[in-house]
DNA sequence: ACTAATTTATACACACTGTATGATTAATCT
DNA sequence: AGATTAATCATACAGTGTGTATAAATTAGT
C-alpha cells in the first residue's frame, strides 16, 4: 500500500501489531451485542495482552476509543468518498454518497452504536465523533453545491442550507440504524434513502 | 385532576413529593450540558435528599431512569397523540403528528439524548427506550394506513411498511437532532420533516 | 555490551453502584 | 395513648472500574 519501502525497525512493527491485536478485540468485543462488560480488562484478555499495555499505547479509555473509530474507517474502505465528487451525474452522486456511508454503517453497526452512545456521556469521546458529523456535513453541502446547484441554477442560500443539514441527516448513522433495525437490508436502505433524498431535492425548488 | 375525591395520606404524599424532588433533580442535572458527573450522589445532592432515599424509592439507577422518561413524557404534554388520529386531512395529520414529537424532543433535548446514550450501554435502560420507540413505530404505521391509504387506495403492504418506516425514523430523537443541532428552531424543525414527509409520501405511490 | 523501548506484575488511589444494619422521625392503626 | 409501620438518613462495607506509580523482565537498536 505504501508508495515508500518499507522501511519499519521491529521494535515499531511489533508494538503497531499489538496496538492493532487491540484495536481488533476491542471491535470484536464491542461487536458482540450479548457481551455487557466493555471494560478494559475484558479488551485486554481477548486481545491476550495485559490491561497496562493498552494504557501505554492508548494513554487512556477515551484514548483507546478513538483510536478505534479510526480502525473501523480503516477496516470498511470510506476511501471513495472522494470519487463520489468526481461523478458528473448529480443523481448518481447522490446515491453514491449515500452508498458509501451506509456501507461504513453497515460495517459495524453495534460498534458504532455503542461507541457514540458512550460520546453522549463523555465529552472527551464526543468530541472525536462531532468533528466527523461535521466532515459529513461539510460533503453534504460540498456534493449540493456542485450538484444540484449546477441544474437549478441558484436556488438561495438558505434552502442550500437546509437542503444540506436534511442531507447530512439522511446519511447519518441513526437514520441507518432507524431503517435496520426495522429489519431492511443494506440494499433496501440504499434505496430508500436515495428516494427520499431525491423527493427532498425534488421538492426544493 | 383526579375525579375521584382526594384521598391519600399524608405518609404516601410525602413519598410522591420526595419522588417528584427527585425526578426534577434529575431531570435538570441530565439538562445541564456543563455538568459531567451524573451519579447518584450529585442527583442526591441537587434534590436536597440523602442517596439512600434514591434507592428506597427507585430501586436502582435503571429504576430511575426509566421512572425519568415517564417524567419527562408526563412534563411535556403528549397528551395530544390520540387527537392525531381524530384529524380527518391527512396532510393535517401528518402535520400535527410530527409537530407532537418534535415539541417533545425539544421539551428537553439534552436529557433524552444523555438517556438514549445510557440506553446503547445499559440494556436495563434499553428495554424502556425500545418500548417507547416500538410504540412511535406502531403510530406512523396507523396514521398511514388510516390517511394515506383511504386516499390513494391501496398501495401494497409493502410500500406501506417501508413509508411507515421512514416516518418512524423521521419523527425520532434523532431525527429532530440532527436537525437541532445544525442551528434551526422548533418550528423550522417542523416544517421541515413535514415538508420530507410529504415528498415521501407523494413519491410513494 | 550498553541503552532504550515495550510489556508485564504488583500495588495503590479514587470514584461509583449497590447492600447491610440500624437509628430516627412521623404517620397510621387499634 | 400506645404500638406499629413507612420513610428517611447515617455509617459502613463489598465489589468493580479507571488510572497511576514503581519496578522488573524482555528484546530491539547501536
Amino acid at each position: 500500500m505504501s508508495p515508500r519501502p518499507y522501511r519499519m525497525g521491529k521494535r515499531q512493527a511489533a508494538a503497531a501489531e499489538t496496538r492493532a491485536q487491540i484495536l481488533e478485540a476491542a471491535r470484536q468485543l464491542l461487536a458482540d451485542e450479548s457481551e455487557i462488560d466493555l471494560g478494559m480488562e475484558a479488551i485486554a484478555r481477548r486481545a491476550d495482552v495485559s490491561r497496562l499495555t493498552i494504557y501505554y499505547q492508548f494513554k487512556s479509555r477515551p484514548g483507546l476509543l478513538e483510536a478505534l473509530y479510526d480502525h473501523l474507517a480503516a477496516r470498511g474502505n470510506v476511501q471513495s468518498v472522494a470519487q463520489v465528487f468526481h461523478e458528473p451525474d448529480p443523481s448518481v452522486a447522490l446515491e453514491k454518497l449515500i452508498r458509501t456511508f451506509v456501507g461504513f454503517w453497515s460495517s459495524d453497526p453495534v460498534v458504532i452504536r455503542r461507541l457514540r452512545g458512550m460520546a453522549t456521556l463523555d465529552p472527551d469521546i464526543d468530541q472525536g465523533i462531532r468533528a466527523r458529523d461535521a466532515r459529513r456535513q461539510h460533503i453534504a453541502r460540498e456534493i449540493l453545491r456542485r450538484t444540484v446547484l449546477g441544474e437549478k441554477e441558484k436556488l438561495g442560500a438558505e434552502q442550500q442550507n437546509l437542503a444540506a443539514d436534511v442531507l447530512s441527516m439522511l446519511t447519518s448513522f441513526e437514520s441507518y440504524d432507524a431503517l435496520a433495525r426495522a429489519g431492511h437490508n443494506q440494499e433496501a436502505i440504499v434505496a430508500t434513502l436515495t428516494r427520499v433524498a431525491h423527493a427532498v431535492v425534488a421538492s426544493t425548488e
